[in-house]
DNA sequence: AAGTTTGTACAGTTTAAACTGTACGTATAA
DNA sequence: TTATACGTACAGTTTAAACTGTACAAACTT
């Protein structure tokens, strides 16, 4: 079956990065935090960019990104001058809260988009077409919002449990 | 503010299909949904092509995909040959149920498919590595099982509200 | 003070996804 | 039976995302 280490924590990487990817990270980025993952100690960009195979400004993007969704912790260690990272090993919390959140802001930022939308059209006073299509665009703009309504409590209850 | 009822439709179109991408779908699926929404009658490949600027090829493909995730059904009409389209139009409900469905069948998969590594690496027998790497192996592989159970719940959790 | 290391901005290249146009098989109309 | 319409497979093109390599500023080492 397997005839080394190497092949193992490969096959590993694999799939754990395609689920991964589904919580909106590149495929760069999954690998990476798997990589991490499965390397107890944390890594330098060098390492990281001989480890996958990628540049070393490829790296430093994605790890980047990474930090930023609270995926990665940055290490500071005395006496080395390289930025160290390791991956956060809390994987449920860690992964869920970023999604969530990322759900949560994206969702109210639509939401206010489309009641802005909302508000400009009831401030229509010029005949720009007939009563019925304006009450049929502010019936299906009511539904849209209704609907970020609901998608940003489904996610809410979601960061309550 | 709005000069014409176009306007206000491209407008709508533009920042809904924003959130709906966030469903994994295209930016041209995302469109053409939301073009089937906010126009009542069913529509032809035709008439999606000529509103949306794509070709017909694209939006066959795109509406296909859309039918597939049963995000829009197709009308059968009297007399008419050529494939009629509209949006389903329980929002929630469906892009809900769509994207639950999709993250079941994958967080499954994956997990099968780390499971079988999981297999294949305790049946091991040669000597590809210390007992104490072999434990740290089967300890992340149970980790990152167990992240797909909780994952698996989370979203058939989500399923029953 | 000078040299070296480090991470990242930036510009250009490559890759993968999305697209278009054509060809084709099937179904319908004439 | 023949012609036309229709949706899609397919091949090639375009676009956007991801990447690499270089340059640079800042920090550290000598």
């Amino acid at each position: 079956m397997f005839e080394n280490k190497t092949e193992i924590t490969n096959k590993i990487i694999v799939e754990f990065s395609k689920t991964i990817e589904m919580f909106d990270l590149t495929p760069a980025e999954a690998r990476l935090f798997t990589y991490l993952y499965l390397e107890e100690k944390p890594l330098t960009l060098d390492e990281m960019s001989e480890a996958l195979g990628k540049s070393k400004t490829a790296m430093s993007n994605s790890i980047r990104n990474l930090a930023n969704l609270n995926l990665v912790t940055r290490v500071w260690k005395r006496g080395v001058r390289k930025d160290l990272y390791k991956a956060n090993t809390q994987l449920f919390k860690i992964f869920v809260n970023s999604y969530i959140n990322k759900w949560i802001d994206a969702t109210n930022f639509q939401k206010m988009s489309l009641a802005e939308i909302h508000k400009n059209v009831k401030q229509i006073n010029k005949p720009i077409m007939s009563k019925e299509e304006l009450a049929t665009i502010n019936n299906y703009l009511e539904e849209l919002i209704e609907f970020h309504n609901e998608i940003e409590s489904l996610f809410t209850d979601m960061k309550q449990d």
